[in-house]
DNA sequence: GTTTATGCAAATTCTTTGCAATACT
DNA sequence: AGTATTGCAAAGAATTTGCATAAAC
């Protein structure tokens, strides 16, 4: 499936280009200001994660965060840090931390998930 | 509030227990047969995880799945475990390794919530 | 008898899908 | 021209909530 270069795929991905960290379906259209349709967005965010271009968090509030993939090959996607979410101000912001899991025998990863929530400095109040 | 025993309760209860795994609301509902109803199911899972008798994963299916405490003091109320979730037969259980991740400064956790997807030894083609 | 727990139905929230119209290449 | 993409509406799945009834303590 070729594809095509679009205004609409381009203002989601200077929204998240912009935001630097992990954005919300609902974030995104809020930051579009409703020029396009939710059911368009959640299309272009399945295919940016689907070409490599974004990873799909999903956090513990079981929603999905997008954020574009720095230095990811597209080949080998993986994306072993870990996600912080404030329970506050409900930012998403990968950390830096790699982590290695070890899996019983007979088992293969596919994907990693890791969020942690919590209080970000900011809402941190001590 | 105080707590009481109500036969709803323990046959949730005892779901759980002979489980071993975690299991998903979903789960736990076909094997009680729809004797119970799926609100109350919710509203009996939820009163464990706050009473600290079972927590909470949110899967990267965006699904909730519960698991009994076994090890877990009520006041430090810390899973930091990862589980796996296999692709094809669905089954989440808890994997031993536990994991610290380093938080930038001023962050304060309050939740872990790590999950590995892909396919279990039993649904591994070689 | 007072208060928690249940069941039913309805509401909410997040996400996906069908389909005709539109816009890229 | 041909196919990917969009928009709108509607469907779908997971979870929660309101309220009257039933059951613990």
């Amino acid at each position: 499936m070729k594809r095509r270069n679009t205004p609409t795929k381009t203002a989601v991905l200077s929204t998240l280009e912009q935001a630097g960290t992990a954005l919300s379906h609902d974030k995104i259209l809020t930051q579009l200001n409703g020029t396009i349709d939710r059911a368009t967005v959640y299309r272009i965010l399945n295919r940016f994660c689907a070409d490599g271009i974004a990873h799909r968090i999903v956090a513990d509030d079981g929603k999905q965060y997008f954020a574009l993939c720095e230095g990811c090959s597209h080949e080998e996607h993986s994306h072993n840090h870990f996600h912080f979410r404030c329970l506050n101000c409900d930012q998403v912001e990968c950390l830096t931390t790699e982590v290695t899991v070890g899996l019983p025998a007979g088992y293969r990863a596919k994907n990693f998930n890791g969020v942690i929530s919590g209080h970000c400095s900011n809402c941190s109040d001590g």
